[in-house]
DNA sequence: ATGATAATTGCAACAGCGTTGCAAAGGATG
DNA sequence: CATCCTTTGCAACGCTGTTGCAATTATCAT
């Protein structure tokens, strides 16, 4: 009933608070995904513990997920569509620019089933692609 | 001319010293990835920031290549075959195990050719998935 | 509204990983 | 043997992420 950022935070069982409305906000408005240091330097009066806690609930809640692209730094983005509390539907391809930096979601990707030993029991295929993006090209 | 062990560190240009030959032989004792603190705890007399050094320049001469498996640890494993100076083939899947902890690479499954958006430029695809492996079923 | 309850925040402090600078030790080479 | 370059080990540092704890804030029932 409030705004809609609210309501997200809400029907996950999360508080509105003014460090979360702001956080989620600003997934919402990028399409790429980010590191907390990213985050941290945003807004810069945010605290740095506050921000891994709320990284870390949002990501419990099925809100984000995060990314390992490969370059140490975890980042995170918003989950899509059917992300859910504790089980992430996060089966699409990363992308990570090796020019601007930048990492996001290649949705429209379709992850190919991989024929494996049938020895290993595989619960989930993580994807990371490398390359130029359409903007550094 | 010496043992073969040797023989891989001089060819890359490296001495063959102690710390290296011991670390070198463990990692082709092994056909886990192994993290620096594995490493480190194996054998409890080797300083830290040696190791560490060891290993970067194992990877720039292209003697181990470094795996992120997902989990926030990097780990290393030997390169197989074609890896040069500068240039590695590691271009195989990797299996994280998620009862045992272990990583491994999988060398006999092909990565497959994935179609994506021809506005990217893709250069490296990394593959890792998660499961049980063989001895945790 | 008001007060009780529980969640959230912010600070201090800490732990772990990896790096750099620098001096000492060790091999290779002439 | 003397020199040079590599490698090692120590000290110190920076960054990321965590935990404990007290203060604050939102929620909910009354």
């Amino acid at each position: 009933m409030n705004d809609p950022i609210s309501d997200i935070l809400q029907s996950k069982g999360l508080r509105a608070t003014p460090v979360r409305l702001k956080v989620l906000e600003q997934f919402q408005g990028s399409d790429n995904a980010v590191s907390p240091k990213e985050i941290e330097l945003r807004f810069d009066q945010i605290d740095r513990i506050t921000l891994y806690r709320t990284l870390k609930s949002f990501e419990e809640k099925g809100i984000v997920h995060k990314i390992d692209d490969g370059t140490g730094t975890p980042k995170y983005a918003m989950c899509i569509d059917k992300c859910d509390e504790g089980h992430h539907h996060d089966d699409h391809v990363h992308f990570h620019c090796n020019d601007c930096g930048n990492t996001f979601c290649v949705e429209d990707v379709e992850v190919p089933y991989i024929k494996t030993p049938p020895k290993l029991k595989v619960a989930k295929t993580s994807i990371v692609m490398n390359g130029t993006c359409e903007k550094c090209q």
